[in-house]
DNA sequence: CAGTCGATTCACT
DNA sequence: GTGAATCGACTGA
């Protein structure tokens, strides 16, 4: 039996290109996780591109470390980082091996296994917000450390693959800065979204938290 | 080796 | 709208 055509995961040459060219592109795709638990599937609707060691929003801004080592792989592996002592994020990796893009996955609709992304996301209170934010995304998809680095290009052999779907066409594609990204990197409008759609994460401007060393307060 | 803060989420005011 | 939670990678000494 044929798969149908929205059932076909993305080859590597999908991933094997710019990632300012990914990015928009892999809206309306359909991100397939499989566990011992049950399948879920999200429409990918909010995306940002990290564009490797030249960006300085990037993990990557300083070169191959441990943690970003699999963003220097080969495209269509998954980077997986930990963040705020509590959350993963998952990353799409983009262009050849050795360079160091990747398209951070920051939302979705649960189209399939709702009730098992209910089960992991008990504080969600709609469905559209189980997938809504990169951290939700993750917690919904049971996306951790250990699915740092797997091929997303194995289809329903792996844990997590991408399949065509459909992909949402450009007159619907919208863009803006980065959420939670500052300083030099904050005023590219790479991150993308499906126009409309109730899963897309409400933007926030980057906050630092404290200025350089510490320091007692200034008196007033 | 200690200090800092992050590609966030949630509870509470 | 504001702040807590919570850990570990990265930085600079």
């Amino acid at each position: 039996m044929i798969a149908a055509p929205d059932r076909m995961p993305l080859a590597r040459e999908f991933f094997d290109r710019p990632v300012l060219e990914v990015a928009p592109e892999l809206l309306g795709r359909t991100l397939v996780r499989t566990s011992p638990e049950g399948t879920i599937e999200v429409r990918i609707t909010e995306v940002e591109a990290y564009a490797g060691e030249a960006d300085p929003g990037s993990h990557a801004y300083r070169g191959r470390t441990e943690r970003n080592a699999s963003m220097f792989g080969p495209p269509g592996h998954a980077y997986v980082y930990f963040i705020y002592g509590m959350w993963f994020s998952l990353n799409l990796v983009c262009g050849p091996e050795g360079t160091a893009s990747g398209v951070l996955l920051r939302g979705g609709e649960v189209i399939e296994g709702v009730d098992l992304a209910r089960a992991r996301r008990p504080k969600a209170r709609r469905d559209r917000e189980l997938a809504q934010g990169p951290a939700r995304l993750a917690t919904a998809l049971d996306v951790t450390r250990a699915l740092n680095g797997v091929d997303l290009c194995a289809g329903p052999n792996g844990p997590l693959s991408v399949l065509a779907g459909h992909p949402v066409p450009p007159d619907q594609v919208r863009s803006g800065p980065r959420t939670g990204v500052g300083g030099d990197g904050a005023h590219h409008p790479w991150r993308f979204w499906a126009d409309g759609d109730p899963t897309v994460s409400q933007y926030r401007p980057h906050v630092p938290r404290n200025r350089g060393k510490a320091r007692q307060q200034d008196g007033a």
